[in-house]
DNA sequence: AGAGAGATGATCT
DNA sequence: GATCATCTCTCTA
């Protein structure tokens, strides 16, 4: 029987000033949007949230050089290298100093799907890109994006047509800060990189 | 299906 | 020297 895809077509481009509000307000809208990366990625199905206020965020003790970009304009991309051995991207949101951010989880892929499982080297789509690890090295992501504006190429962003529904929940992976239910993601999917509880289920 | 451990290196104390 | 916004494999069930 035929595998159940989401129906959500690109809408435009989005620009540096969907970035430019909260980050709580971001996240979620995110959710459904599609990413490319050189014509590679697809739909987003999870992210998280995180600000310089709290402890989580790699922003939280001030600028570093790894960091600076987060306390730069929104609409532009922070990569870090996660554990020595991964990549992890993420959308610096809100406002100049703001040192807030979206974390890309999980994407559905939609393009270029060939070239994600070269990248990854396995075929399961279900394992493509439901980690922020797995979505960089599907995508093609490293340290020689960072800093780049996420309205132009190689990155493309499209707003999702219809909203889908919004699960959300605690963040994962974490060790500080961990009551905080900033982890976005759309219901029902296949492709989230860990369920979301029905407990922490909303519209 | 769930738990545990190893890989691997930049960042910061 | 410890920490870490991860992933994959292996082991037990």
């Amino acid at each position: 029987m035929a595998e159940k895809r989401t129906e959500i077509a690109p809408g435009r481009a989005l620009t540096k000033a969907f970035f430019a509000r909260s980050v709580l307000k971001v996240a979620p809208d995110l959710v459904g949007a599609t990413l490319l990366v050189n014509g590679v990625g697809g739909i987003i199905v999870e992210v998280e949230a995180y600000h310089h206020t709290e402890p989580a965020a790699h922003s939280f003790n001030g600028p570093t050089p790894r960091n600076r970009v987060m306390f730069g304009p929104p609409g532009f991309l922070y990569v870090y290298r996660s554990y020595g051995i991964h990549w992890c991207m993420n959308f610096v949101c809100e406002k100049e100093g703001s040192a807030s951010a979206v974390l890309v989880r999980a994407i559905e892929p939609t393009f270029g799907i060939a070239a994600m499982k070269r990248r990854r080297g396995v075929t399961e789509e279900r394992n493509l890109c439901s980690g922020p690890g797995k979505v960089c090295e599907a995508l093609g992501v490293s340290d020689k994006l960072n800093n780049k504006a996420l309205d132009a190429p190689p990155i493309e962003i499209f707003a999702r047509t219809k909203r889908p529904g919004i699960a959300s929940g605690v963040r994962i992976g974490i060790t500080k800060a961990v009551e905080l239910p900033w982890r976005y993601g759309m219901k029902g999917s296949r492709f989230l990189s860990k369920p979301f509880s029905d407990a922490m289920a909303k519209q």
